[in-house]
DNA sequence: CTGAAAGCGCTTACAG
DNA sequence: CTGAAAGCGCTTACAG
């Protein structure tokens, strides 16, 4: 075991062609013989050649691999968006290579120190708590980058969201069309543009429907700050419904509204934002917006790689849409108009 | 931007020292006088100049790149131990590059290619569901190869995995001395080395007791499996306690009960396997066996690192054990005795 | 301690 | 289509 590799020399020299020549039948499109590829192929299959992906990237500036930056994997939207990014990166010839960093931007420095000694060719930032410096800093050094579930400013970063404003208006549209009429709101981050545009356009939406916003704290996506959100709303103002600005926070808001005396859906309507898989387990069985993770990921790998093949693509901004999916925490009827 | 990146010999120009100087500055305990570090690294800052670590692993034969196949990231302890194992691999200057596989062992021949593709320097095959000649084909090629959470008979092979027998004997303990008697087991997929352990143990504590084992069925690892074993030992043999194989199965027994007349842990004590996080939510409150994550992930590091540093490492097995964490599910007393 | 040189395993003009 | 050669950006004996 452990005997060294074999290179395209070894095949060379086994299969009597220049080392060249081995190259190019494992470069596609590059000009050979068919007898040549098929002298070549046969040697190498029995040699157990591959190409030494490292070298290969040294002459050609390509790595074949894709840095993705992630915080906390604790929301479960996250780890399956990985999942699936790796399963559609690997498809295309790629992988992944996981960078973690710290909430707020701790360690960012070394992270884009990282991401540039391993030349990855491109960037996907997956995680809304990413300072706005990465992801800038990745772009001056020429890196193409794409933004997965979180905008920002910047015009020369892609990104790829889920229609964050439309969702949180659909959500106000459903619970006024329930028939719920005290409405608050635990939203997401309102630093990050995920949770800022959900708020906002829930907000939008109550107030077309002359409805007022009875209370809104933000939950920062944590599961505590959520919780005791949800507590204080439901003592000080007594809703009927409680839109919440993530799945991973509504979990916390139904598991602590349980150990009060209310009932979900019957006194409160809860609705979520993400749909991941366990929004449709029975214990949460939640009323949510689902964000199209496989969507997203196909667009993100798709705008990603086209911006690797061609530096000069312009940034994009993509969004995509999501629905309602209705389960027990708030039903479609709203239990036949409010309470009270 | 874009522009070209800088290299060692950029800054030997700028710095009026040879290319080689500059490495060694870089190299780690290379002789180099601490006047020249202090001109190249002034150099080096101003310029921007970090090692290529693409042509370092071409020459040295280090990547720095361990590899990390896993499964389905469904079961929460994944995501999280990929992600402890990040954090703990990027603290000694190592990066994990994913590789994913699907269930049994389908693409495994291409992950095996790809992982030499990228000449990973170890691995780390953290997924129950792989198949044998992955990891063996790894340990042939000469890649230290370290199996996490999953045992195999293979003396080459290095694993981590917590105490799974002890862990199933003491849960059986646990339920016997909490006054249950008709006790059954939904266990965990019984061709993985965690799913037979830890059956094993449990019906051996149990044997010891001098208590049947009134049904066992093979959840899979699967939530609908042990959904619908779980029903169908409850409409069979009436059990007072079920010990399910890992939490995430637990999860979806709870809810499948709920469903049901049965309440929990008065008619029905649920044990899991695991205390993944979201054991702890009041949702589940899943009485549970730790699986020391972090321990396991330090322990596993280590011994890949070492493995690298020296490829004669001896293969070691490493059990860490884990004790029971009591929760609502399953409380100590047991409802005072059993009922009926 | 230091520089010149070879070489890691490839790709890619350059001639032919 | 093909080979010889240069070069990607480093590390590491080899002399000094």
């Amino acid at each position: 075991m452990n005997e060294r590799r074999v290179t395209s020399q070894d095949v060379a020299t086994a299969a009597g062609v220049s080392q060249s020549a081995v190259s190019r039948v494992f470069t596609p499109g590059a000009s050979v013989s068919a007898a040549t590829v098929a002298k070549v192929r046969a040697v190498a299959d029995r040699l157990g050649y591959r190409p030494n992906v490292l070298a290969r990237g040294l002459v050609s500036g390509r790595s074949r691999l894709i840095g993705v930056v992630v915080a906390y994997l604790e929301n479960q939207f996250y780890p399956d968006a990985v999942e699936r990014l790796s399963r559609a990166l690997q498809a295309e010839g790629y992988r992944i290579i996981i960078f973690t960093v710290m909430g707020r931007g701790e360690g960012v420095g070394e992270v884009i120190e990282a991401l540039l000694d391993y030349q990855v060719d491109g960037i996907i930032a997956a995680s809304v708590g990413l300072s706005d410096t990465l992801t800038r800093r990745c772009a001056d050094a020429g890196i193409p980058v794409v933004l997965f579930n979180r905008g920002q400013i910047d015009q020369r970063l892609s990104q790829v969201t889920s229609a964050n404003r439309q969702g949180g208006q659909d959500v106000a549209d459903f619970l006024v069309g329930g028939g719920r009429k005290r409405i608050a709101h635990v939203s997401g981050w309102l630093g990050s543009s995920t949770g800022f545009d959900r708020a906002e356009g829930f907000a939008d939406g109550l107030s077309k429907a002359g409805l007022p916003l009875m209370k809104q704290i933000d939950g920062k996506y944590q599961r505590d700050v959520a919780a005791a959100a949800a507590l204080e709303i439901v003592e000080e103002v007594r809703p009927d419904a409680i839109f919440v600005g993530n799945d991973h926070m509504a979990f916390a808001v139904l598991d602590a509204l349980r150990g009060t005396g209310v009932s979900v859906p019957d006194d409160i309507a809860i609705v979520g934002y993400d749909d991941v898989t366990m929004a449709s387990w029975p214990s949460f069985d939640l009323t949510t917006v689902r964000q199209p993770s496989g969507r997203m990921v196909a667009s993100t790998v798709e705008m990603l790689i086209r911006q690797i093949d061609d530096h000069a693509q312009p940034a994009k901004k993509v969004e995509i849409a999501g629905e309602i999916v209705v389960r027990g925490s708030a039903p479609a009827g709203g239990g036949d108009g409010a309470r009270v």
